[in-house]
DNA sequence: GTCAGGTTCCGCTCCGCTTA
DNA sequence: TAAGCGGAGCGGAACCTGAC
């Protein structure tokens, strides 16, 4: 480390970095200095303060407010991973002079937050009466950027395309299959063993394009050189997604753990039927995915084991997992 | 001219260090 | 251990600046 980076190392201060952190999310340094309950000037004073340290113009000072320069954003992004891991000593630090296990913050992509951390949650409740789940479910573009931002401990779903992997440590896991879940009284509800083809007529309930699910389902229509269904609703929602199939001849892809929590033998209704297709339609693998340059805390590393251990004994991972260290 | 937002100046309080 | 000193941090008031 050069001598100016040292000398910014020793005398950079955790208000510095609060004050260019709640910079960075308000534009206005009166904002700012509410956000950290102190005042306006003593905030201007505090910025200029870390200028003269850093020998760099953190903001670009306007009459509506102010805007971090490159060198405030660099700061503004290392500081809001400083005080993420502040926040997260903290916790580890409760739960392990309480003794028992805490909250964990998870994000899950449908089939696993069915199939593995509902659970999981049921066997470490039996141990750890205490433990507290938070479990955020949605497409893998929403949680994985909300993993790197350190809302979420963990995220078992897919890195998207445009991030970066080496961020991240990844367990694949083995891949997702797509089911067609209609109303019980569908038209194609009792046929067996339905081609695509059979389907294409009707109108579908799709996730967003782009997503492993929209992707899969457009890859096995094209492969079949099929053309692509009129899609007449595209939603994330689960609720949005049965009213629709239910109200209507609609078809729509879900995981398969999906289905059969709903449509299975044992399911939670008779209203929904899954169809049965003539062929297997896979996604590409979800994985567990945690952040590289990050330890999880005592409560998320015990629900990632559990979690693990699920997968060990009753699924397996794929043959190419990629074991954390 | 008015308003919103930032800077500067001044004085107060608190805290740590030094010294008797 | 207590008193004195100096620096850091803060708030209030006044002032400056740019947009409308």
């Amino acid at each position: 480390m050069s001598d100016s980076a040292e000398r910014i190392a020793r005398r950079l201060k955790l208000p510095h970095l609060r004050l260019t952190l709640a910079l960075a999310n308000t534009g206005q340094i009166s904002a700012a200095a509410r956000a950290l309950n102190m005042s306006q000037p003593a905030a201007s004073r505090m910025l200029a303060e870390i200028e003269r340290l850093l020998g760099a113009p953190v903001c670009v000072r306007g009459p509506k407010g102010v805007e971090l320069s490159e060198t405030g954003l660099a700061l503004a992004e290392r500081a809001r991973r400083i005080l993420t891991e502040l926040s997260e000593a903290g916790r580890d630090v409760v739960e392990i002079s309480a003794g028992k296990a805490g909250t964990v913050y998870l994000g899950a992509v449908t089939a696993p937050a069915i199939d593995l951390v509902v659970p999981a949650l049921q066997r470490l409740k039996s141990a750890h009466p205490t433990i507290e789940a938070h479990v955020e479910v949605g497409t893998s573009d929403t949680l994985v950027p909300r993993l790197l931002e350190g809302h979420l401990d963990f995220v078992i779903g897919r890195v998207p395309a445009h991030l970066d992997v080496s961020a991240f440590d990844i367990r694949p896991v083995q891949p997702e299959v797509v089911s067609l879940l209609v109303r019980a009284d569908h038209p194609m509800a009792h046929e067996s063993r339905l081609p695509l083809a059979a389907l294409v007529d009707y109108e579908w309930v799709m996730q967003p394009a782009g997503t492993p699910l929209r992707r899969a389902m457009e890859y096995s229509f094209t492969s079949h050189g099929l053309a692509m269904p009129r899609t007449s609703l595209i939603s994330t929602s689960f609720l949005v997604l049965l009213s629709m199939i239910w109200r209507s001849d609609a078809i729509a892809p879900v995981a398969e753990e999906a289905a059969t929590l709903l449509a299975g033998e044992r399911g939670m209704t008779r209203a929904i039927a899954a169809l049965d297709l003539d062929e297997r339609i896979e996604i590409m693998p979800y994985a567990m995915i945690t952040r590289a340059d990050r330890h999880l805390s005592p409560t998320a590393g015990l629900f990632y084991a559990e979690i693990c251990a699920l997968i060990e004994r009753g699924r397996g991972f794929a043959p190419h997992a990629a074991r954390r260290g």
